[in-house]
Parts: structure tokens; sequence; C-alpha cells
RNA sequence: GGCCAGGUAGCUCAGUUGGUAGAGCAGCGGACUGAAAAUCCGCGUGUCGGCGGUUCGAUUCCGCCCCUGGCCA
């Protein structure tokens, strides 16, 4: 599989390697799941897509909630479609969670009940991360380190099921679904100037007119628009920001983002099969080639 | 040319009644088990425009100079 930081050429190693091999994409990305959001999130080319068969783009409606279990058991059942049609599958993206979905263990999680769970999310909306933080020093002390995202979570599984997350997490642990060798691209330095010819590229590519136009389809609070850049672009077409401002804005949200997934990359991935590669570097082909052979001896 | 305002972190600025300074943003580091392009945690990186003077001590007071903006000529 190949996973690396936004804007780091994944796409573009994947399909490279279709020249090796009749492979398939599996796209570990969460934001390229979504219909209709084409232009931020920096889908597939008509070329690439002609160069080898992808999986997991446009799957979901943009006010569908994705998670990564849901991900990782569509993921597995792509994998063996493609393989029982004699292809080699490549999982690529930059979702760090998918693909421990798919690669590691998650737990198993016992089974919560819909309407008190839509319930109790009405309910703490309205409480400060704060709040939510007091409630998990009680309910379960080694998760309130974490994020609001995190507290819900942890409050929603000991008031469910009286049970908290971080002991189901050991104690319920799932065997992998796959396993896989991973390729790490990151060009290095240059990364940085990758964003901002990209964001540019969106910009002059119309990204304002889909903005525009899903502005009046999709409801604001719908999943997929938290991509990076979209609410900015929003605010752009709101006349809130210029363009110049809003172009400057994304690019730094995109190098934040960036900057999140090479944290998780360098320590949430620290497995043997783990092989990196800068694109910056001139034997970047051969260093490919080699990881490839290697996989297939 | 004269008058006024300003020159402090990468940027926008605060501040020191004289004891070498701190916010936001940016940046850097980190966490992450079913919302993850999400959600959070930590860290100040500095000839205080320059040169002199007063002072035990000047970024702060005084003088000159340089730069920026405004007003008057």
């Amino acid at each position: 599989m190949i996973c690396g930081p936004t804007a780091a050429g994944k796409t573009f190693a994947a399909t490279w390697f279709a020249r090796l091999a009749d492979v398939s994409v599996v796209s570990a990305d969460s934001r390229q799941l979504y219909k209709e959001f084409d232009i931020g999130t920096a889908k597939p080319t008509r070329r690439e897509l002609l160069a080898a068969p992808h999986y997991g783009i446009d799957v979901l409606a943009p006010t569908e909630r994705a998670s990564s279990a849901w991900w990782a058991e569509r993921a597995d059942a792509w994998i063996d479609e493609i393989v029982a049609s004699g292809r080699t599958p490549i999982v690529v993206g930059g979702t760090g969670l998918y693909l421990r979905a798919l690669f590691g263990a998650l737990f198993e999680e016992p089974i919560l009940d819909h309407a008190s769970r839509a319930e109790l999310q009405m309910i703490l909306k309205d409480y400060t991360t704060e709040e939510l933080r007091r409630w998990v020093a009680a309910l379960d002390p080694a998760r309130v380190h974490l994020g609001r995202t995190q507290l819900l979570r942890a409050i929603e599984i000991s008031l469910l099921t009286g049970r908290r997350v971080s002991d189901l997490h050991r104690q319920s642990a799932r065997a992998p679904r796959r396993s896989a060798r991973y390729l790490v691209v990151d060009p290095g330095p240059s990364l940085a100037l990758n964003i901002e010819m990209r964001t540019s590229t969106m910009l002059s590519s119309g990204w304002h007119e889909e903005v525009r136009r899903l502005m009046h389809e999709i409801p604001d609070d719908a999943p997929a628009w938290n991509a990076t850049g979209y609410r900015t672009i929003r605010e752009m077409v709101q006349g809130h920001l210029s363009v110049r401002e809003a172009e400057e804005r994304v690019v730094i949200e995109t190098r934040q983002y960036a900057k999140r997934q090479r944290t998780w990359f360098r320590h949430q991935l620290a497995g043997e099969n783990v092989t990196r590669l800068s694109t910056d570097q001139s034997d970047w082909a051969e260093r490919a080639m080699a990881w490839w052979r290697e996989g297939n001896a």
C-alpha cells in the first residue's frame, strides 16, 4: 500500500506501478469518497483513472457520514474483487485511521442502540470541550488527554455499554483484516511548493464555481464540507474573503493538514514493513521499482 | 523643507512610571482504535531602526540620523 501526506504524489506513484503490472487502486481517502466534491479533494484525473481501475471514489452522498470501520469493510470486499479478477490491489491514501482500520486492529464494538445514541449526541452537542473532559476524567481517565471527537466517543461507549473504550481496546481487539507492505511517499521540502501549486490550480479550475453550486444543493453541516479549504472557499464565495486571502488561507490549512499526516505516518506506522520514498531524490524510480519487486518476488 | 504619527518575533500589534519584553496568527513538536482533510495538547523563535548622551543600568529619558505613513508648504 502507498501512503503519505497530501499533495505528495501518491496517485501518481500508484499509476506509475501500472506499467509494471495490472494494478487496481483502492483509495483510502476519507474525502474522495464523496460525490460532487471533486476539485478541492484532488480526485484522480481522467488519465489516472484510465491507467488503472479505481475503487472508493464517489461512493457516498455528501450528506452521508463515513466511518473507518465501514470503509475497512468495503475496502476488504474491493480487494477480494480485485484479486478475483486477477489484478494486483494497491491501497493508496492519506487517511491514517482508515489504514489502521484495514491493516491494524479495531475492536469489536458492542451493539449500540441507534435511538439512544442519537439522543445522547443531541445532549452532548451543547457541552463545552472542558465539560466533556471532566466527564471523561471520571468515566475513562486514560482517554482524557485526547480531543473532543475522542471524548464524545469515550462518553458514548461508557454510557451506552457500561464499559470503558480503553478497556475494550485491550480486551476486544480484533485480528487485522489484511496485512500490507507500506510505501510512504513524501517528497520532502518541496511538498510546500506542491501545495501552493495545487491550490492555485484548483482555484483556476473553477473550484469556486463548484462550491457555489454545492452551497445551493448541500446543507451547510453535511460531512463532506469538512474537507480542507471548502469552508474557506465558501466564505470567499459569500464575499467575506478576497480570492488572494482565500488562497493564502487554503495553502496554510493544507500545509497544516500535511504536517499532521507526517506526524501520523512517522509515529503511528512504526512497523517493519515500512519503506520511505522521497520523490525529490533522483533515484526514486529505482527505489520504487525495488520496493515493488521485493513484494512480488 | 516644516509639523504629526509610527519603526518591538516571520506577520499584525501590546508593553516596560529606567532593571534586556508578550499576545494573536504563522511556524515547530506531539497525541490519535468506528466523525480522521476530523478533534485536541505542548513550545517564543527577539541587536526592541542606527549612532551617541544621561545613568550603577537605556528597548524605555535626551540629541542627531535613517526608514514608513499622513498633513502643511
